[in-house]
DNA sequence: ATAATAGTGTCTCTCAGACATTATGGC
DNA sequence: GCCATAATGTCTGAGAGACACTATTAT
C-alpha cells in the first residue's frame, strides 16, 4: 500500500490473486483448577480426527475484530469474553488445501462462560493444557482430554496454543487479564488460584495479597463467600483504576 | 478453517470474495540521539503529500515474513535488520480504495543500516518521533522533519507507529531489542543512550551498568573506543546468554 | 597536571519471599 | 471450644536509585 505499482495492482480487485484470511480463537478458561482450552474435533479432511481451534473466514466487509466476535458467538454461543489479538500466522503450508493466513485471537472465559460454551451443543470439548516449561521460557503445550490422553492438534494450532499460553503468562501480572477468568465477585484466594493455574507454580500468599491490593484494582464489596465450614473470605470486585 | 460450510466456501478459490493483505514496516533507528522512523512521502492519491510507512502486498505464494523481508530489501535496500511482527490492522476503512488488511512489522535498524537506507536513493526520510507520554502509558506519537515541522501521516499509520513505540518500550528491559540499534561493538554509555532515547527518560548510570552486566548478555572485548580526548570506554559485544 | 569521562563503593529505600501469628465464622 | 482457613506482622534478602569517590587516558 505504498508504491505506485502496487497502487495500480491493488486498485483493480481482479488483477491480483488474493489469499484467504481467517481468524482462529484460542478459548481459554479454568477447568478443575487448571488451564484449559476449548477445541473442536475435525470431521472432514484434512486433519480429520484431530483437534482444532474454532475459526472462520473473514468477510470482505467485516472488520477483523467483528470476525472474531462472530466466531465466538457462532461457534461457542458466547457474547461476552475478553478478546485480544494474539498473532498472525502466515506460513505457506499451514493448510494443505490453499493459502490461508490466519489471525489468532485470545479469548478468556469466566468459569460461567466456559461452562456455557461446553453445554451449548457446539461440539466444543475442554482440553486441559499441559505446560512443561516454567516462567516465560516458551515451548510446546500438550492438550489433554479429561482422562489424560493427549489430543493431537490440527494444522499449526499447537503452535498457536503455545503462543496463547506464553502471552497470557506474560501479561498476567501487569495487566487485568487475570480477572477475565473470574466471576464478578471473587475472593483473593480464587484470584490467587487463577494466577497459580496460569503460571503453573505456587505463589506466596501474603506477598500476593499485598501486590494485588496495592495495584488498586480491587474494591472490597463488604460481602463474604457463603457455604464454607470455616471463616468465609471477603468478596472483591475488579475496578479499573480511575 | 473449521466448519464444513467454511471448508466448502474456502475450497473453491473463486467462490469467495477475497480481501487484500499487505505488510507495512515501521523502520526505527536513532537519529541525533533520539528515536526516529523512516517514512515515504505519498505521491499519488489517496493521502498524496502525507507520509506513509513503506509497505507492499503479500503474494499468494509468499510467507508473511518473506513479504516483510522483501519490503525491507526493495524499499529500504537493507538485508539485515531485527524484524518482528507487531499487530494486524483490519478495520474496514483503513484504505479508501479497497479493503486492505495489513500486518505491521517492527524493523530495528542499527545506526549504519539507518544511514544506508537514507542514502540509498529510496526516497525514505528520517522523522524523529515525539513521544509525549511516559513509561508504557501509550498514546499518540508525532513524526517530525529535521526542522521540527510535524509530518502528517497517511492512512492509520500514526496508530501503527504509536503501537511500535509502545511495543519497543515494553520489550526493552527484558529482551534483546536494545542491541538491534547498536553496532557490533559498543560501549555501555552507548547502550544507555539507546535505552534513554527509547524510554524518553534519563537512567541511573551505576544501576544501569549493574543490571546490564548481571543479565549476562554482554561480553567484554578487551578493546576500547578510539578518538576520545579522555579515558576511552571498554567495548562490549552482545552475546546471547548460553 | 588538568580535563573529562569511565567505572565502582556504599547507603538507603522499596518490594517480594518466608514464616509465624492472630482473627474469625461454622460446627 | 475446635477446626480450618482468612488475614496480617515481621524478618530478611535482592535489587534499584542516589551520590560520592576513584581510575584512566589524551592533551
Amino acid at each position: 500500500m505504498a508504491s505506485e505499482a502496487e497502487f495500480l495492482d491493488g486498485y483493480d480487485p481482479s488483477a491480483y490473486e488474493r489469499l484467504t484470511l481467517a481468524v482462529d480463537l484460542v478459548l481459554l478458561g479454568l477447568s478443575g483448577g487448571s488451564l484449559a482450552a476449548l477445541l473442536l474435533e475435525r470431521q472432514a479432511h484434512p486433519h480429520a480426527g484431530r483437534w482444532a481451534l474454532p475459526g472462520g473466514l473473514v468477510g470482505i466487509d467485516e472488520p477483523l475484530e467483528a470476525a472474531a466476535a462472530r466466531v465466538l458467538r457462532d461457534k461457542a454461543g458466547l457474547t461476552q469474553a475478553h478478546l485480544e489479538q494474539l498473532y498472525t500466522f502466515g506460513g505457506l503450508d499451514r493448510d494443505p488445501r490453499m493459502r490461508i493466513v490466519s489471525v489468532a485471537y485470545l479469548a478468556l472465559l469466566s468459569e460461567r462462560a466456559f461452562a456455557e460454551a461446553l453445554a451449548g451443543g457446539s461440539g466444543l470439548v475442554a482440553a486441559t493444557l499441559d505446560v512443561p516449561w516454567a516462567g516465560e521460557a516458551g515451548g510446546p503445550v500438550t492438550a489433554r482430554a479429561a482422562g489424560g490422553a493427549p489430543l493431537p492438534l490440527a494444522f499449526d494450532h499447537a503452535e498457536i496454543l503455545a503462543l496463547a499460553v506464553l502471552r497470557l503468562r506474560g501479561k498476567l501480572d501487569y495487566s487485568e487479564v487475570g480477572f477475565a477468568l473470574l466471576p464478578e465477585h471473587f475472593t483473593l484466594r480464587q484470584l490467587q488460584d487463577v494466577h497459580e493455574a496460569i503460571l503453573g507454580a505456587p505463589l506466596n500468599k501474603p506477598a500476593f495479597r499485598r501486590r494485588m491490593l496495592d495495584r488498586g484494582w480491587l474494591s472490597a464489596t463488604g460481602l463474604r463467600e457463603a457455604g464454607t465450614s470455616f471463616r468465609p473470605a471477603e468478596l472483591y470486585r475488579f475496578q479499573r483504576p480511575r
